[in-house]
DNA sequence: CGCAACAGGATTGTATCCAATTGACGGGCA
DNA sequence: TGCCCGTCAATTGGATACAATCCTGTTGCG
């Protein structure tokens, strides 16, 4: 490894969540400590200092004696995480309706600006902008525990998607977020709130009631629910 | 150790949080791999763990080749804190105006009892019923991801009041519960966040503005603040 | 007398090593 | 033929060893 800026943890760390949230690596998908560890370059100590910090984050689980695997959400668990974000993102409007920072629209617009320019092609960078642009809401809040929290929602609910819903092109429609903007400013936050429900709400839809039809998992979730343990 | 029930790591992580929480490691105070793993008869591995768990959590903070500190919040971030708490309790009691689970009331009504019976004395058992009133209150909307954030917030506020605040004795009034009980069941939402922002406000409130005379970084921060770079 | 460079000790960051648990495969038995 | 149990490989859980870094006390020089 070249940097030493950080520690390497941090480095396997950024590296592995930023590999689960384009997909690279796939939810189920096994992470052995060495496999890993050997294909950075450190040792397993390393990689296991990470895992941990991705388990926490709700990004893998491990089994005990079993190992880590890029995190399942079950379909339940995804109605949490997505009942969650709600919450947090309305916080969020309801503090910014309040207190915006100076800067703050400048930065938003700039924001979508970038959106629109990446509009068309559908790439991890469209997916990363999306959610980029409810982190920044949150970061407008001046709260960095706010921020993290909804940091941390944001990357699981993209990981969701990733299983879920059938296409990441329509993920985050932009003239929403412009939608948003424009009702903070006004400092109407019911209608913020409002749109941001929907925005999200429309999300969470398209993925809850699409069904994926070569799922092991799903075919047998209604046979057998004792055998699975 | 005895047990194998869970691994190591898991039990050294408790341990740690509940010496924190109690206030048996004081904020600010050290902790050395070396020293937790010999007293635990652990290796520093372990410790390791457990340590980046506890900083993930908020509870201590690391420092690159200085070794981990339990967390000392500064008053901004003791701020931010308790604003994300806020947020989060509101959006509990939201859910549950909405959706009560059938033996939610009595949960409750026999967790508020158990704290009337432990009224008189001020001990930390006391401190710890206040904090799980508010986890439970989070763990009756079904949400286990909300109930982890909630759990966490609770611990650093508890952190945060043992640093600020002058006494526990009245952390939480046990009479204000029982009031957000009833503005629950009659699911009257504004009125139970009004008393709960209440009950909140002046906790943080009575914590805000009890300065630590014995802090020394409190008392030198007004003193030669560019030597301090 | 004060400041800066230096050496020593202590502590963390990382790698390697051993042990324990798990899942799988294959043979034996009903 | 099908189920059960023993052995084995694979992988993690944990401990120790070595290297790098930082703090501290001391010493030398201006």
């Amino acid at each position: 490894m070249s940097e030493n800026k950080t520690t390497l943890t941090d480095a396997v760390h950024d590296l592995l969540r930023k590999a689960i949230i384009e997909q690279a690596l796939k939810p189920g998908m096994r992470l052995p400590e060495d496999t890993v560890g050997e294909q950075f370059g450190v040792s397993r100590t390393i990689v296991r200092h990470a895992l941990v910090r991705l388990e926490h984050e709700g990004l893998v689980v491990t089994r005990r004696n079993r190992g880590a695997f890029v995190a399942e959400p079950s379909r339940d668990e995804a109605q949490h995480v997505f009942e969650v974000r709600r919450c947090l993102e309305n916080d969020v409007i309801r503090i910014l309706c309040e207190r915006m920072p100076p800067s703050g629209y400048d930065r938003l617009e700039a924001h979508v600006r970038q959106e629109e320019a990446v509009k068309g092609k559908d790439g991890p960078v469209s997916i990363r902008l999306a959610g980029e642009f409810h982190v920044l809401l949150a970061e407008l809040t001046g709260n960095p525990v706010l921020t993290r929290y909804v940091s941390e929602i944001v990357l699981r609910c993209s990981l969701i998607m990733s299983l879920y819903a059938r296409s990441h092109s329509s993920d985050c429609a932009v003239d929403e977020h412009s939608q948003i903007i424009d009702a903070i400013r006004a400092g109407d936050a019911p209608r913020a709130i409002e749109i941001m429900e929907h925005h999200l709400g429309a999300v969470a839809g398209r993925a809850e009631f699409s069904a994926p039809p070569d799922s092991i998992q799903f075919i047998l979730s209604h046979y057998g629910k004792e055998l699975a343990q």
